[in-house]
DNA sequence: AAGTTGACTATTT
DNA sequence: AAAATAGCCAACT
């Protein structure tokens, strides 16, 4: 893999339980401002072994994005964050002023 | 080697 | 408030 996805990891790997960060904010984290997309890009290339918590990174909206190949389906990944305490509301949305780690 | 793709985001209808 | 547009840049074909 590029040393630009494991950077992305690495960044990933530091969300605590219990938070989320957006794509974007991933991004500028990992020193790569403007590459929102390949963080997206990065994780749909995960292996499933690996070890990084790709469920805490959702869209700048507070919304899980979907992709049709990831393993398992759209409510897999909100029920992982739902099972570390994060709350969705009806239109299966979160609340980023709440959730959201390291806030600028 | 060139064109297409995409787990995005900010801006504009 | 929701949907369409434009900018973005490496990976993939």
């Amino acid at each position: 893999m590029s040393d630009l996805y494991a950077q992305i990891y690495a960044v990933v790997r530091t969300v605590p339980a219990g938070k989320v960060a957006t794509y974007g904010q991933i991004a500028r984290l990992a020193g790569l401002p403007g590459y929102a997309r390949h963080v997206g890009y990065a994780l749909f290339r995960l292996d499933k072994d690996s070890d990084v918590p790709w469920q805490r990174v959702v869209n700048a909206k507070g919304e899980i994005s979907q992709s049709p190949f990831r393993y398992g389906t759209d409510d897999w990944q909100r029920a992982l964050l739902e099972a570390e305490g994060i709350v969705f509301d009806g239109r299966g949305r979160l609340d980023l002023e709440r959730y959201q780690w390291m806030r600028e």
